[in-house]
DNA sequence: TATACGATCACCT
DNA sequence: GGTGATCGTATAC
C-alpha cells in the first residue's frame, strides 16, 4: 500500500522515524526500482540553523513550507541531488532528508547506474541514491504517489526495527536533539 | 553584480 | 583519514 498525503502530513520528526524501513520505489519508463530506506534527517524551519527553510521562504525551499507528501530536490555541492520529501501542514515548514537505502528490486540497474558492483555502496549515500534511482530537480515538487513515479510503500520488510539516532550529517551549527534516524538490518 | 560556501562523493594514502 | 571537484544559492556590497 502507497503512504498518503495523511502519512506525511504530521510531525517532521515522527515522520523521519516511520519512513524506515519502509520501501522507497521508482517508476521509470516502465521498470521499477525499489529500495529500503535505511537513513533519514528531520529538519524543520525558523528555529532550526541547518534547515534550508531558517531565513523564510525562498524560490529554492518554498517546498518546505507546503503540505507534506511532496518531493522536494535540490542540488547540492554544485554536482549532486538530494531527494527529500515534505511534511507536516501548509506553512508549517518541515522536510525529511532520505540518506541511504538497500537496494531491494531492480539491483542490477542500480548497479551500472552507479557504475558500482557493491552491494552496500549502491545507494548508501543521498547522492548515490539520487543515482541510482534516477532522480533529478525534473521531479520537484510533484507529489508522491504512483502518477509522478516515486513513493514510499508501506511494506514490513523488517518486522522488528530498533532505531538509532545521531547528530546530522555535514551540519555544522546542529540542534541540541538527535534528527538523523538509522536502522542496521540484520543480514 | 560579486562572492563564499554547502543536508556530498570518489579517489588517494 | 584527507582532499579536490564544482555550481546554484544566499547574502552582502
Amino acid at each position: 500500500m502507497i503512504l498518503t498525503k495523511e502519512f506525511y502530513c504530521r510531525d517532521t520528526e515522527i515522520v523521519a522515524k516511520e519512513l524506515l524501513g519502509k520501501l522507497l520505489v521508482r517508476e521509470i519508463n516502465g521498470v521499477r526500482i525499489s529500495g529500503i530506506i535505511t537513513e533519514t534527517e528531520a529538519y524543520f524551519g525558523l528555529e532550526d540553523p541547518a534547515s534550508h527553510a531558517r531565513f523564510g521562504k525562498t524560490d529554492r525551499n518554498f517546498l518546505m513550507f507546503d503540505e507534506g507528501g511532496k518531493v522536494y530536490v535540490y542540488l547540492i555541492y554544485g554536482m549532486y541531488n538530494c531527494l527529500n520529501f515534505t511534511t507536516d501542514k501548509k506553512d508549517v515548514p518541515g522536510a525529511v532528508l532520505i540518506r541511504s537505502i538497500l537496494p531491494y528490486e531492480n539491483i542490477e540497474y542500480m548497479k551500472e547506474k552507479r557504475n558500482c558492483q557493491k552491494y552496500k555502496d549502491i545507494a548508501n549515500g543521498p547522492g548515490k541514491l539520487c543515482i541510482a534511482f534516477s532522480i533529478n530537480r525534473d521531479i520537484n515538487g510533484l507529489k508522491a504517489n504512483i502518477d509522478s513515479g516515486l513513493y514510499v510503500e508501506d511494506k514490513e520488510i523488517y518486522k522488528k526495527i530498533e532505531i538509532k539516532k545521531s547528530k546530522r550529517i555535514g551540519i555544522k551549527k546542529d540542534l541540541e536533539k538527535d534528527y538523523r534516524f538509522y536502522i542496521e538490518p540484520n543480514f
